[in-house]
Parts: structure tokens; sequence; C-alpha cells
RNA sequence: GGGCCGAUAGCUCAGUCGGUAGAGCAACGGACUUUUAAUCCGUGGGUCGACGGUUCGACUCCGUCUCGGCUCACCA
């Protein structure tokens, strides 16, 4: 019977007492005329002390959630928060008399309001005598009680695991927290318009994918019954945004979720957000170029500035951005001498010096990219543009003009980690093909992130691909660079979690309704 | 997957060298008509993550498990 805590069976019965008194614990008919922060901004300046209000002054219908309330008897402040409480504003007080609002209404809201509910006020704005912003109240009614009790008022949520399960929870009492999706929320925004006014339009293909193809991971498979085949949840949105070039869109860009059913860490989410644009008539050079400015304007349009700290670190995101080859990284970064980053030979060598364990079985390029990532990429803190991969590794990507085991490709750095991919496109579909079947040839020797074969898209480019670059950028990885978070999970609300296991009849009796756990033998 | 750490009231935490637990906030009752984490007096609230073992006795010790955090590995 411990079902529900004491707290909320208490809650429960002030819901039910409104009710038995013919008034409504979930009420839907306030209208609200101004968020918390426009009453700042339109009465700051004007307001007048309590006895010094005008008969005619204007009044004010807010709404929000009680996040504490000071009741002194005959007379009461309530803290409400709305959404546009920030945490240099994180409450805006509301003052109940009961000599003005009435013995009744008094009464009632003493009886039903609790911390955590969700209320409505109307009445002119003063300024108390310690000279804080506060209205009035003349009417006042409870729009939704709140049966839950809020966390602690002073520090909130920071189990982080409750954080990130109950992240409504979260959001009400973390201000830092909202405004971490906020600045997510125009990075967004910002990147839609950023490319729009360049010509892109924004397109969407498809999530649910016959070949998962576009990258190297691997993929959640799916079963579509209707058809009755497999399917998998993309991977990349790439080999389509392409056919759509291939159509004559010439500039598209999607933004939305891909699917990598790989580790979890604080980099990584099972699905993350990537942009990702192709520009016909455009080489990995202009990328470069279009890159830095819209790194700097999107940095510009957060912060105010072209400089966002992270770890410690103030990154700068003005033009020109460094830039490197793979090979010069491994020279100026991580020391390795240049002749030696030209053979295998050199690079096992230049491994072994520095105690780094390579495979013995990996090729020249895959030796080349890996001791990259070892040796020089947590170091690359300001954005850095790395050049000149190996086309082995780029089964996509353009081959270089002047030197065909090199593609036209770039990868851009900033605080230690990848955060776009870009490259000239390979439209030449014979080449497309004898790559594809390299990547086969991969796999069947055990590579199981080869790129699969997929034939319609040589078909395609058949039709004829304009020259193209296109680029991918992280999303999520942005989010965590431009708002300073050190984890995936504080810039995506839903974090993936191994599912609560809940108990049957969690909220109000239901006996017999949960009970659907699988009872099955620990795995 | 490996290592380390954690799980105690609604929330934030303390604690018991083994004798079934405390504080603050929240809640409940009372006082208080300009508070600022309001204050003052009083009260209730816990299967101490789960299961097993040792023990007269386990929240505490041991084992297993679950969930989470950090980290390494993996992962463009």
């Amino acid at each position: 019977m411990e079902e529900t805590s004491e707290l909320m069976r208490i809650r429960l019965a002030k819901a039910e007492a409104m009710r038995a008194a013919g008034q409504n614990p979930f009420a839907n008919d306030f209208r609200v005329s101004h968020t918390l922060e426009d009453v700042r901004l339109s009465a700051d300046a004007t307001a007048p002390d309590m006895n010094s209000i005008d008969e005619g002054a204007v009044r004010y219908r807010v709404a929000g959630r009680v996040l504490a309330v000071n009741d002194m008897g005959k007379a009461a402040f309530v803290r409400l928060r709305d959404r546009s409480s920030t945490e240099a504003n994180p409450v805006f007080q509301v003052y109940l008399k009961k000599d003005l609002l009435g013995e009744d209404a008094y009464d009632q809201f003493k009886a039903q309001v609790d911390q955590g509910d969700i209320v409505g006020a109307v009445g002119p704005v003063f300024r108390t005598r310690r000279g804080e912003l506060s209205i009035l109240v003349e009417r006042f009614q409870l729009l939704t009680k709140a049966y839950r009790p809020l966390p602690d008022k002073w520090h909130g949520l920071t189990d982080k695991e409750t954080r990130f399960r109950q992240r409504y929870a979260d959001l009400i009492m973390g201000l830092d927290v909202r405004e971490v999706f906020r600045i997510r929320a125009k990075i967004v925004s910002f990147i839609r318009r950023f490319l729009e006014d360049r010509g892109y339009m924004e397109v969407e293909t498809p999530m649910l994918q016959a070949v998962a193809g576009g990258a190297a991971a691997r993929p959640f498979e799916t079963w579509h019954n209707a058809l009755g085949i497999p399917l998998y949840l993309r991977i990349a949105p790439e080999l389509y945004l392409k056919r759509l070039v291939v159509g004559g869109l010439e500039r598209v860009y999607e933004l939305n979720r891909n699917f990598r059913n790989e580790g979890m860490s604080q980099k990584h989410n099972p699905e993350f957000t990537m942009l990702e644009f192709y520009q016909a008539y455009a080489t990995y050079e202009d990328l470069i170029a279009l890159t830095q400015v819209m790194l700097s304007e999107l940095c510009v349009a957060v912060h105010g500035r072209d400089t966002t700290e992270y770890a410690g670190h103030t990154i700068s995101f003005a033009a020109p951005f460094a830039r490197y080859t793979v090979r010069e990284a491994l020279t100026t970064i991580a020391g390795i001498d240049e002749s030696q980053t030209g053979t295998l030979d050199g690079l096992r060598a230049a491994a072994a010096e520095r105690g780094v364990h390579v495979d013995p079985k990996a090729s020249y390029a895959k030796t080349l990219v890996f001791l990259f990532e070892e040796l020089c990429e947590k170091k690359l803190l300001q954005p850095t543009f790395i050049t000149r991969y190996p086309a082995e590794i780029s089964p996509l990507s353009r081959k270089s003009d002047e030197d065909p085991e090199w593609v036209d490709r770039f990868e851009l750095f900033i605080a230690g980690n990848e955060v776009a991919n870009a490259f000239s496109e390979l439209n030449d579909p014979v080449d497309q093909k004898a790559r594809f079947e390299d990547q086969v040839a991969a796999r069947a020797a055990g590579d199981d992130e080869a790129h699969p074969i997929d034939h319609d898209y040589i078909r395609a480019l058949e039709y004829g691909m304009p020259p193209t670059a296109g680029q991918g950028i992280g999303i999520d990885r942005i989010a965590m660079l431009l708002t300073g978070r050190d984890s995936i999970r504080e810039v995506i609300f839903f974090p993936h979690m191994r599912p609560e296991q809940f108990q049957s009849g969690t909220a109000d009796g239901a006996p017999d309704s949960g009970t659907s756990g699988p009872t099955d033998d620990q795995g």
C-alpha cells in the first residue's frame, strides 16, 4: 500500500477536495497576457510602491509554476517560473493579501496550492520595500495540481541518472539546463538560415534504408512486415542526398537524426543529429571557406563574439583555421620525421618508438590515419582542418587530380574532437563501383564496417552527378562545444539509457495493470 | 567488455568499527499582512537498490545481480 508516497496522497486529496467543491484542479480557462519577463521589461522602471498603485494601472495576467511560497498567515509571496525565466531572473514573485483577494479565495489558495503547482495570477505591479518587482494579486487560480513534489528547491536535481530519465524535472529546476537547449535550438535555426540564405534547400530522405550506406558503422536492423524484408536505420543520409544532386537540386541539406549501433560514451549516443549538405560545382576547398564563415558566425550568433570557452581553453573561430595534411599533422604535431610518414615501415617504426601498438596487418593508409588519431587528434584544440586522406579509407570521395592515392577531403577538429567531415564527391560511376567492390572485398576479409555496395546509387551516378562537394557536421558536438558541456547526454534531451524497471501499479492503485515485465531467465 | 566509484525519506546528503537510522529543504498542525533559501513552535514520513551468505542479530561484513557515474578499450 506504499506505492504512493504520503506526499502524493496529500496532494491527490487536495485535488479531490477541489472537485468536491465544484472546482477543477486541471482548469484551462485562464489566459496569459504577459510572460514573467514581459512584465519585468514593461513595468520595471515605473512600478510604484504598494500604496501608490493607480486605480487604472495595467493588470497583468501571468501563469507559471510555483517554485516557492513564503506564507505569512494573512499574506503570502508566491514565486513563479515560466518559459521566460532565466538564471538572471529565476522567479517572479506575486503577492497575495487576504484583505485584497477576499477571505474565501485566500483560504482556498492556502488549502489548495503547493510548490510545483501551476497557477495563474492577475493584478497590477508594485515594488516591495526591499525593491523587488511583484504583482499584487487580485485574482488567483490553480491551473494544474502537481501530485508529485518538486526536488529540493536549493540544490535542484543533481543525480545524473534522475536528471536524464526525468528530464522534465531537470528542466523545471535547472535553468542552466534550459539554457543549454536554448543554445542548441539557436544553433539549429542559425544553420538552417545560413544554408537557406545560400540557396540550399532542406530535404528529408529515408531513415529506413534497405542498404545502410554513406558511412562506416554498424546499423540498427529492423523488419518491414508488409514487404517482408530487413531494413536498416540510416547511419548517414549521404547517398540519398547525392541522388538529389543528380536530380538537379544542386544545393541540398538535411539536418536530422542518424543511428549507429555502437558503443555509448560521453561522445556517442546511438541516435545523434547530423547536418549534411551538398553543393554542386564546388570543391572541398569551397567548403573549407564556407565552414569557417558558418562556424564563426554561428559562434557570434550564440555568444556575441567569435570565441567560446571549452574545458579551460578559449576556442577561437576567427578565420582562417589552422590547416594540415594528415602527414603534416604527424610531423608537426606528433613530431614524426617526415621521411617516416611516407611509408608503412616508417610509420610502424615511428609507432614503435612512441609505444603505440599498430595492427601489423593494417595497410599504409589505415596505419597513417590510425596514428593521426592516436597522436594528433586530442591535441587539436583550436579549429583545424586536416586534409589529404588516403583514397583507400574514403570510398565515396573524389581522388585528387594530382595523385590518385589521395582524396580531396578534409576533417575538422575542434577541442580534440572531430566535428566535420567533407570531401569533393566521387561522381565517376565506374570508379565508384570499383571502390564499392574493394569494400565488399574488405568486408569478406572481416571488416564488418566496410561499406556495402549500393547498386541504385551507381545507377544514379550513371545519369551524371555534377561535380559536387559535401559535408557532414555533428550537431551534438557543436552543441557541446558552444555550451561548454563535456557529455553528449547534456545536449540531448533524452539520452539513451537502459530502460527503468517500474514496479507494477505505480500511481494510483490499478493493481493488476503492469506486470508486463518479461520474466525471463536472466540473459 | 575491463577498472574504480556510487545507490539511505519526495529532493540534497550524513551515519552506524554488526544491535533495524538522522539533518536541511519539502509535507502536516499552529503563529505571523512587504518575504527573499522568510522566521518561530510542534508533528509525521524509510523493505537503507535487489537477491543470497555469514551471524543470536545485517543498513553495516562477504558474494551475486540491477541501475548509474567516471575511466580505459571499442567506435570516423
